[in-house]
DNA sequence: CGGACTGTTGATCGGTATCAATGCTCGTGG
DNA sequence: CCACGAGCATTGATACCGATCAACAGTCCG
């Protein structure tokens, strides 16, 4: 299957402004994000959207579908960073650094938002609320680091995967991907493991234990929290009172 | 001890705008970051700068000492997130969260440069630069963050260790902190295991390890690499590159 | 000199990795 | 419609890394 690009989605009727959680733009935003966005393109599920060591000139929104950030070490041995989902803002670090230093790779079909990489530095210098937002993006994104980073470090297996599932869950529930304490699970195992940095043998038996524990439910790639209250408790998990966020 | 609190460095002759590392501001950005810049402020070691939960009004650059940010589940585990070396700004997170959701504590006396929150937002109007350098520093903390977590996640004790070891070094060489392949160390074995995510007894028999092998020393707080090609082989090391950076 | 910290060492335990076999699901082609 | 194979997930046996518990040593400092 080949790549689409084209501008389908204009930025005045994107869904998602429609949503609770973003901060809707004024006109003078809208207008100078319509000229940012250059492009719209769609990959399917398991494509590469951004490449390690790769130059690209091109940045995105996540306009629909569910991404992961990941990194390896030369030997293979792989860590997921942290999922992305609509709204989510990728390769802010070609900003920085002339090339990318981890991978971002498509779980489901994703469409994105395309913008131009030399045109940061203008979206700077037109409109101080936009580059406001980006930067508050990037701070975000520090914080789900931090807090991941928390997890894998001091958090047992078994919490790990708590906190992770009822971090998913938030983060899907925000953009309408869940509802009524259920989501449909766009991952394997595989992706656990790489994520809470264990086997996927181990995985496997963790994922056990939630079930026999009547914590959640997890069929037919759609998982069901049964006992929030319960799974909360086994994650350590605190809520982070998330307000509303801004979407370029 | 008391923290002292005046305004002693001019932005104008800060010492760490000579280093090869930082960009050089224009006229129009000193100016900027002269108003910006409301105080000084001097804690000892061991003093906490940002506090989690708090809602402070200031945000810090560090001028000269050494720092740590952390973060802890309610039983007490504690990770460390990252360090923090003279250049680094503190508190960006304020920008996102009305609250801070991490620690951030002295290791060494430690002298910062005190900046009002209120006015993060009139850097963005009226200084495009200034307000892309702390887009670019929020970018590059994370990708210490991915760095972290790789290592974190997927790398031995060992091999932490020795990723650790280099990290610092590096990024201690980078602000003259360090030369001849060794530093001055202001951590106990326990920050490297609350960095590690590993038990103080574990790190005490690792870092045995490393001496054994004769990649280190560590005598009287200081730390000598003996070995540098045979550490990075150990810790699966792969050098970033930095380029210069921007310093507020 | 005594006490508080920090680091070291030994013994043992437990969580997670590893290895290997089996089972399950689903798509494909005969 | 069934056979097959590919890819995941599960399960069991065993190994090992790192945790835990406990005692002791070294250093610093009052």
């Amino acid at each position: 299957m080949s790549d689409r690009l084209a501008i389908q989605t204009k930025c005045r009727k994107c869904p998602l402004r429609d949503m609770e959680i973003f901060r809707p733009l004024d006109e003078k935003e809208l207008k100078v994000v319509s000229e940012f966005k250059t492009g719209e393109l769609t990959v399917g599920a398991g494509a590469t959207i951004l490449l390690e060591e790769n130059k690209t000139p091109h940045l995105y929104t996540i306009l629909d579908g569910w991404a992961f950030r990941h990194k390896s070490l030369v030997d293979g041995r792989r860590q997921i960073l942290n999922f992305a989902f609509p709204g989510d803002f990728l390769g802010l670090q070609l900003a920085v650094s002339s090339e990318m230093q981890h991978t971002v790779t498509a779980l489901t079909q994703t469409t994105l938002c395309v913008f131009q990489r030399d045109e940061v530095w203008s979206v700077f210098k037109n409109n101080p609320k936009l580059a406001y937002s980006l930067t508050w993006m990037a701070a975000r994104e520090e914080q789900l680091l931090d807090g991941q980073l928390l997890s894998i470090g001091r958090r047992t297996a078994l919490e790990k995967l708590a906190y992770l599932i009822l971090h998913l869950h938030d983060r899907a529930e925000a953009v309408g991907y869940a509802g009524n304490l259920a989501f449909d699970v766009p991952f394997k195992q595989e992706h656990l493991s790489d994520s809470l940095g264990i086997t996927p043998v181990h995985t496997s038996r963790t994922v056990r234990k939630l079930l026999e524990r009547n914590l959640i439910t997890w069929v037919r790639d759609r998982i069901q929290i049964l006992d929030r209250e319960g799974l909360e408790q086994v994650a350590l998990y605190e809520s982070d009172h998330e307000t509303r966020r801004p979407l370029i």
